[in-house]
DNA sequence: GAGCACTGC
């Protein structure tokens, strides 16, 4: 442990802790910062009057952290140090040093808001600045204030933000701890390339004849290039004369390649072997591949973006910051001096690239942080001034609080409503939470419970496929064969997603009901673990009785009517209404978009080939088209308040009194659009539109009415 | 009639 960089510098540490409430750490990779910071003030004492918090924005790093921690200090693990995640708390009364990802944290600041069972907490990785961190960020402002005398506050971050992290807290001392890495040559490209995809592949066999030896790591943007590299590259490979070079293995890494195929770069090469390891950012953080020695950057990333505007998500190949550029090149110089080869000029890293990634607060719908803040009941009420590092758009945050009048969860001057308060205490999305609560007066929360489990896990739960040739094939046949899994009974997903779940508990759980279904069992176990949870925290808030138990009887002939309902007043934010000639939808409440149900779905249609009039959708997501991902049908009088209070809507009191031009603009936003003649009764003017059009069909036709 | 970067309570 000696020759961790990070010890020669305790005695600075410990006074510079000592003399200010915050500091701000900068180590490099190697620094040992995760692992040492705590441990060197538990010597100087600080647990003596408290826990020491180490935050992570990953659970597999809660863990493997804690463990090494546990082992250095020679300690049976889950005592004297612990961690915690979710479903997972491996702590005692005797823990002293506690590592636990950001979102677990957040929610124990739930129930104990000045989190006094801490005398320190340190927010590791804070430069990735995921959601929670940065929230976490702008509570640890507030809580040193209130806490000054008995709570240290400590954030690692990046070289190139710290300093804006130190400003953030009044400028606080900045400690540099220097890393471990090994020096990394790097090569910028004369120019942009015109295809990435061929400059990868050239520079990588320029390597792979040239080079010494050691492995190469390519950071592509997604599955297809992944796939598309890997078989040129293993084209080009053989063509090369025989005995030239060593043998080369080629692998793709990325989220949606089955775990046994991800662990297999754990494996190292047999000798005189270089592997290629090709793969998403999921290898920048994520997983740490030993043994490479040369990177390939081509300066680009997939980046899900939500626009408060439209309601809809996209994912955009976008350019990396600086940050991110550094933490590629530095995989490179993990074992021994490297060499990073950039697919762009240093002019555009230079005077294109953001020092620092677009933090996800910036990027993402905000009505489940609005509302946890809401619920903490800050004293400053005004939620669009809550102290952010980077604070997201106003738009956005005025879109959160429009989301959450919509269902209840706030009321008319934004003020935070008893139910939007139970809502807060669910681990779901807002729209998720308020279905919960609405299903249990409607006798249907077993159901919603389900429903809210099976979204939860939802990416997960298709089986993984290894190669694209063959999930073609299985795709044609599935067409041909209908999957044996329930369709929905037309209703849409979330109903067809019960009724796969509630087959699956008929089946006692059975794993080889999965395989055969095509599901992935970890998904499967996933969504049971958050069905458990959720029906936990139910039968704790819920008022009156609550009935959790998986319904063990398919009812056939049933129209889910309870269930549908409760969804109608969950995602009373999330509504579209079918246009009157064809199956293409317009949203509501947002700007108004022309949307698709997505092709995947088990939305059916009516004899005459006609969607329902409503739905209420999960996600919007833009890709080839915009599509409208998980929908239910709703009724038309189920919707008809819901449209009353959209219009009723005031975003100006929702958000504390801002400027009266300001709401002017957002009412524009939110009134239904033009070709609505009657703003003011549009279902009424909908349901006499519907019939004018029925009659004059049934005029061409020649029949009678 | 399509396609999916990565996390997390």
């Amino acid at each position: 442990m000696a020759q961790l960089p990070i010890l020669q510098f305790e005695e600075k540490i410990a006074e510079t802790v000592e003399k200010s409430a915050v500091d701000v750490v900068i180590g490099e990779t190697g620094s040992g910062k995760s692992t040492q910071l705590s441990q060197i003030l538990h010597r100087r004492g600080y647990t003596k009057s408290g826990c020491i918090a180490v935050t992570q924005p990953r659970r597999v790093a809660a863990v493997s952290l804690s463990r090494r921690v546990a082992q250095e200090l020679n300690v049976k693990l889950g005592e004297e140090v612990g961690y915690a995640i979710r479903f997972e708390d491996r702590t005692s009364e005797k823990t002293l040093i506690k590592y636990l990802t950001d979102g677990v944290l957040l929610r124990e600041s739930l129930s104990n808001p000045e989190l006094s069972q801490y005398s320190v907490i340190i927010l590791d990785e804070a430069h990735e600045r995921s959601l929670n961190t940065d929230i976490l960020l702008g509570l640890m402002k507030r809580l040193i204030k209130l806490r000054a005398s008995n709570l240290k506050v400590l954030i690692t971050s990046a070289t190139l933000d710290g300093e804006k992290v130190s400003r953030f807290f009044s400028n606080c001392p900045v400690l540099n701890v220097p890393g471990k890495l090994f020096p990394v040559e790097i090569q910028h490209a004369s120019e942009k390339p015109k295809s990435y995809l061929e400059a990868a592949l050239k520079i990588a066999i320029d390597i792979h004849v040239r080079e010494p030896e050691g492995d190469v790591l390519i950071f592509m943007t997604g599955q297809d290039d992944i796939e598309k590299f890997v078989s040129k590259m293993e084209e080009r490979i053989q063509n090369l004369e025989e005995g030239s070079c060593m043998d080369a293995i080629i692998l793709p890494l990325h989220g949606s390649l089955p775990p046994e195929l991800q662990v297999r770069v754990f494996t190292p090469p047999p000798p005189n072997c270089r592997r290629f390891i090709v793969a998403t950012n999921i290898a920048e953080t994520s997983l740490t591949v030993d043994g490479v020695v040369y990177v390939i950057d081509t300066g680009f990333v997939k980046q899900r973006q939500y626009n408060p505007s439209t309601g809809m998500y996209s994912l955009d190949v976008v350019q990396i910051s600086k940050v991110q550029a550094t933490q590629r090149a530095g995989r490179a110089g993990r074992t021994r001096p490297g060499k990073c080869y950039r697919l762009y000029p240093s002019v555009v890293y230079k005077d294109d690239f953001l020092d620092a990634t677009v933090p996800e607060i910036q990027r993402s719908s905000l009505a489940g942080s609005v509302l946890y803040l809401k619920s903490l009941d800050l004293p400053d009420i005004d939620i669009l001034r809550f102290d952010f590092l980077d604070a997201p758009s106003s738009e956005a945050l005025e879109d959160a609080l429009k989301q959450l009048y919509l269902i209840d969860a706030i009321d008319e001057d934004g003020t935070i409503t008893s139910l939007g308060r139970t809502m807060a205490e669910l681990p779901l999305e807002p729209s998720l939470s308020r279905t919960l609560l609405q299903a249990n007066e409607h006798g249907c929360l077993s159901e919603a419970l389900t429903v809210a489990a099976m979204l939860s896990a939802e990416t997960t739960l298709l089986l993984g496929q290894s190669k694209s040739n063959e999930k073609k094939r299985n795709e044609k046949k599935r067409k041909h064969t209908p999957s044996n899994l329930p369709d929905g009974s037309g209703w849409g997903d979330h109903v067809q997603l019960l009724q796969i779940y509630e087959l699956w508990h008929q089946t006692d759980y059975d794993i080889d009901w999965c395989k055969e279904n095509n599901l992935q069992v970890r998904g499967m176990m996933f969504v049971k673990d958050v069905r458990k949870q959720l029906s936990q925290i139910m039968e704790k808030i819920a008022k009156g009785p609550t009935d959790v138990k998986t319904s063990r009887k398919r009812k056939e002939d049933q129209d889910y009517r309870a269930l549908r309902r409760a969804l109608c007043t969950g995602y009373a934010n999330q509504l579209a209404e079918r246009m009157i000639h064809h199956n293409g939808f317009r949203t509501l409440g947002f700007k108004s978009q022309l949307v698709q149900v997505h092709p995947s779905s088990a939305l059916k249609s009516d004899e005459d080939g006609m969607l329902p009039n409503y739905v209420v959708y999960h996600e919007l997501i833009a890709t080839t088209r915009p599509y409208m991902r998980n929908v239910c049908a709703v009724e038309m009088q189920w919707v008809r308040p819901i449209l009353a209070k959209l219009d009723k809507i005031n975003i100006a009191k929702l958000s504390g009194g801002i400027s009266q031009s300001h709401e002017k603009v957002q009412k524009e936003n939110i009134n239904l659009p033009k070709d609505d003649a009657n703003v003011a009764d549009p279902v009424d003017d909908r349901e006499s539109k519907i019939l004018a059009a029925r009659e004059r069909f049934l005029a061409r036709r020649g029949g009678k009415a």
